[in-house]
DNA sequence: GTCTATAGCGGGATAGAC
DNA sequence: GTCTATCCCGCTATAGAC
């Protein structure tokens, strides 16, 4: 058995995750934990700081893991396609983060947010929109999408199938949870449809295109 | 003012949407609604259904007007165009609607959201797939994305916005709401990404033009 | 239909034994 | 570090006056 420290946290991220804070109690904390649930208090002060402490213990990790993928000298498409697959595969190996995430922003009205949300969601995103900028100068993506519709467009295809996957497993024909080789289907799939969103149509030349030809 | 039953209705709407079925109390809702908190017992059994009351009242309508531009028979392009449009306008006008939504899906994991919601979410999922797999026959659409994934991928986009809107908001850099216009300036942008993603491109031959071809 | 008062329960948090 | 016992508060829901 882990130490009890970390035995809350997990029970913790995983309660909180899918009923949010209000309707999560020490009580029921402490049994998924298998622990007393007075000892929630030798660790931690309160819940609201456990909840705290649920967060910073995912997000300080997942973020750069998702950034360093977003290299704005690199490819533009490549880098788009990385950063995709690694944002998939750290909500497919932490289960509980998008429904966090996504109850932070609900929750919070994005004001009152953890500041560290913030920043890291400020962060990445103005990574991307970099990224997806400077690869319409230089004619590898299309020119006519403003690049924050863009950054917003693609990263939404990920981040709703996980927050939503509950319900998408159902849609999806599944009983249970999303399998693993389906949510990898479903990656591979985000990377051709926002690759054809991105980049330039033979059909349809864009302003980038002419300038590439200059 | 209107009657007592509506202002609650309004109230309650609100606050669900915004901290989630726990977090709220009827004293809140009472408070909002500037009636005694005691009355919500005269007009709803208890909390919970005054809840199932509140989401009833929008999903209801809501369903109808977007599959009603669902049409499988019309060309694709236009059917989805339609029918983001309508999705939009939909969220736009009932702004708690997305997050009841999505505390709908993240909280009751699915398998005991109501029974509407599941309903309604099938309905509308499996129009969406039908009306692409119908497009792909006929060569309007590209051949080689999965209709469930393809319909996941455009759904998101809106979704996504809406339900992140608060943090959405801030990346875009306004202060309080996505102002109106920008709401549409951002829907007109995902229908031109999800057409650019969806319809064959002329450099990559799909199997839906080597049929047309036939 | 609306309000006051309150019952009754379950929650977060603490004191203190071990 | 862990557990028992318990306090205190605020919440849902009801009884009953008006």
């Amino acid at each position: 058995m882990a130490d009890a420290q970390a035995q809350i946290l997990d029970a913790a991220e995983a309660l909180f995750a899918r009923q949010g804070f209000a309707a999560t109690t020490i009580k029921a904390i402490g049994h998924q934990a298998a622990v007393n649930p007075a000892l929630l208090y030798y660790y931690f002060p309160d819940k609201a700081q456990l909840y705290h402490a649920v967060l910073e213990r995912r997000l300080a990790t997942a973020a750069r893991e998702v950034a360093q993928k977003l290299r704005p000298d690199a490819p533009a498409p490549e880098a788009i396609a990385q950063a995709i697959r690694a944002y998939a595969t750290l909500m497919r190996q932490t289960p509980y983060l998008p429904r966090l995430i996504a109850r932070e922003l609900a929750d919070h009205e994005a004001a009152h947010a953890l500041p560290l949300i913030r920043e890291i969601a400020a962060g990445l995103f103005q990574r991307l929109c970099e990224v997806i900028r400077r690869g319409q100068d230089r004619g590898e993506l299309r020119a006519d999408l403003a690049p924050q519709f863009a950054a917003i467009s693609t990263i939404a295809q990920v981040a709703w199938f996980f927050v939503a996957q509950p319900a998408v497993s159902r849609l999806l024909g599944f009983d249970g949870a999303v399998p693993a080789d389906e949510i990898e289907r479903y990656t591979e799939h985000v990377i051709r449809y926002a690759m054809a969103a991105l980049t330039p149509d033979a059909r349809r030349p864009t302003r980038a295109r002419k300038r590439a030809r200059r």
